[in-house]
DNA sequence: CTGAAAGCGCTTACAG
DNA sequence: CTGAAAGCGCTTACAG
């Protein structure tokens, strides 16, 4: 019978088969000291569940009632148990969000868009960072949704076919944010860094440059540097010749702009003939004009220098920085409003949006 | 009835009648169609304890049953609901992070240091950042704590008396993390932001400067901007005239260089005879450094410059900036160290960790 | 508006 | 090593 038990037998089946009324002993199991609702109820005089309806829906409840209930709350310093009404209600208000790295500014500006427009609603933000290693971010996944979130987020549209499966089949609401160009699991904002790579080809053959190199950081990690790239590549084939040059190192915050630092001089060095350098961001591009301007290298006379994302700082180096602007802020609160939405039940105005990108010309140019 | 019943009227309404003596007729009330521990076990043909056991404990369990239980998970896409396991166990693996901001590269840092340190014991980070408002850090707290975490950081030492009740009650190890100073809820781990400031007086007296004057952002929110300042002036006190400066604006990533950009010419104009700043970070610092460079301003010939903080930044200018280096990853670590101690039952080395700083003489001084 | 009962999906505590 | 029972602290669904 062991072995071969088998479908029906959802051990949910607990027979009260004790041989008297109904009524076992019972045992306890608490192991914090916590407050617990049936406590809150007990000092107000209430049942239970009036307590759990004078905190979720005060209205639902007399003022006399709530008057009291709060009263015990207020009095008991009682903090609701989460867990206990996530599983009751199998409702959380936590939205998961995945992201790469936090120590690319980047990120950060999305999710500060997310998080503002998701506590607006009284939702919390989860958040996980990847490492741009796509096997920890479906492992990332796996366990947040054990949280049985409402939604989720996750920074990309490519992922291991195991995560997307599993997100496609979650059941819940997912956004995509950062890049367009491929079917989303489910919604998608963000924009096309083929595109913008092409932006940057327009403007570099606009202003003469016909020879000019792609500068990269760990670029087997970073798809959307490819894709820019690719645009770049595609745009300037047969009107300008294009390098790809992918550097090491630089881990962590600003460690973009040491690379720039360092890639500058080899570059010029290895390949004379080179007249414009796109960097793979801001960082990189501000590294190398500090490098510029320490060796006294003449930017953007004796090579031009360009960076995208459009930080802040790019308004402030002499000469100024061509940049490409991305609108982080607004992907994060676009992101956070469309997965609100069909939280709610409400169907966005759009499940895909390309929030498209400036191209910024500073004098680096 | 109908209308005001409202709510959650679902799908699966799986009626199991029973006859027997106590047991009441079963309403089944799962929303999700997610598969539960007790479908694997049927589906493997052992008790749910058992399938338990296998996930979070697999050496108390034979190998023959293991296999059987891995391969039905394995088969079913089971995926833990962490809730009803946090609920029964009374244990989480999330850990609260609350910090003031993310756009500050210094916070992003620390986390980084916690969330490596955290994920390699298998804990989940959950960050809050409480956009430098005490109040909202009271309300974060009490949310957070009511996900019943192991442990809790919350960076400062400074918070509404009712925020460090709450934690003090919560019965859970604490990390204050960022600054020394007072004594700490539970744990602390920072620096001294006072004899940061000092080192700086000392700095900037020995090479001569006698006006100077601090250059703080928001410094009614920033206390431990504050603190360097009090650290500045006590040490410089009848020994060189000192200035404060708070300035407005600069919210987000990188704002702080806009901000120094625009202080640098305007403290000039106004009070001609400084011949120091020191700045309250390095994106400031930096900001005027960029300014000084465009408008030909003589650094430190005309103007001395100074920031706090460290960034890598600070030795890519020209000249180089002066600044003093905070260990912002390893206060991370060291922070999610204690407390992973504590969680697991241990005594950290010490429960106040001062980790020092450095001052990294530059050209700008 | 208010409440008694049952159940969410796990794990603990106990027993074999 | 394996399992039956009870319970974690809430909320849903139903009834007054």
């Amino acid at each position: 019978m062991r072995g071969t038990r088998a479908r029906g037998a959802t051990a949910d089946e607990a027979k009260q088969a004790t041989g008297e009324a109904c009524a076992a002993p019972r045992r306890t199991r608490r192991r914090r000291a916590a407050v617990t609702l049936n406590e809150v109820a007990a000092g107000a005089g209430v049942a239970p569940i009036a307590v759990s309806r004078a905190l979720n829906n005060p209205a639902s409840v007399s003022p006399a009632l709530r008057s009291r209930i709060e009263q015990a709350v207020e009095q008991l310093g009682y903090v609701p148990n989460r867990m206990a009404g996530a599983l009751a209600s199998a409702r959380t208000r936590v939205i998961p969000v995945i992201v790469p790295s936090l120590s690319n500014v980047v990120f950060v500006e999305v999710i500060e868009g997310i998080q503002e427009a998701v506590e607006a609603q009284g939702y919390q933000m989860l958040l996980g960072s990847t490492g741009y290693d796509l096997g920890h971010e479906a492992a990332l996944a796996a366990t947040l949704l054990g949280w049985a979130p409402p939604g989720m987020m996750v920074a990309g549209l490519r992922h291991e076919t195991r995560t997307a499966t599993l997100l496609r089949n979650a059941g819940i609401p997912i956004v995509e944010f950062m890049e367009t160009g491929r079917a989303p699991i489910d919604m998608n904002v963000g924009l096309s860094h083929v595109r913008a790579g092409a932006a940057m080809a327009e403007h570099l053959l606009a202003r003469g440059y016909r020879r000019i190199g792609f500068v990269g950081l760990r670029m087997k990690d970073d798809y959307r540097a490819r894709q820019r790239y690719d645009g770049l590549r595609r745009q300037l084939a047969g009107k300008a010749a294009v390098v790809l040059f992918d550097r090491e190192g630089g881990a962590g915050q600003g460690g973009g702009q040491q690379v720039g630092w360092d890639a500058l001089p080899d570059l010029l060095a290895i390949t004379p003939a080179l007249d414009a350098l796109f960097f793979a961001n801001d960082e990189m591009a501000v590294g190398a004009l500090l490098r510029a301007r320490r060796d006294g290298t003449d930017v953007p006379g004796r090579i031009a220098i360009a960076g995208f994302n459009g930080l802040p700082i790019a308004a402030l180096t002499t000469p100024t920085l061509t940049t490409i602007v991305s609108p982080r802020k607004q992907i994060g609160r676009e992101a956070a409003a469309m997965l609100l939405a069909r939280i709610a039940g409400r169907e966005p105005t759009t499940r895909r949006l390309d929030v498209g990108f400036t191209l910024e010309a500073g004098g680096s140019t």
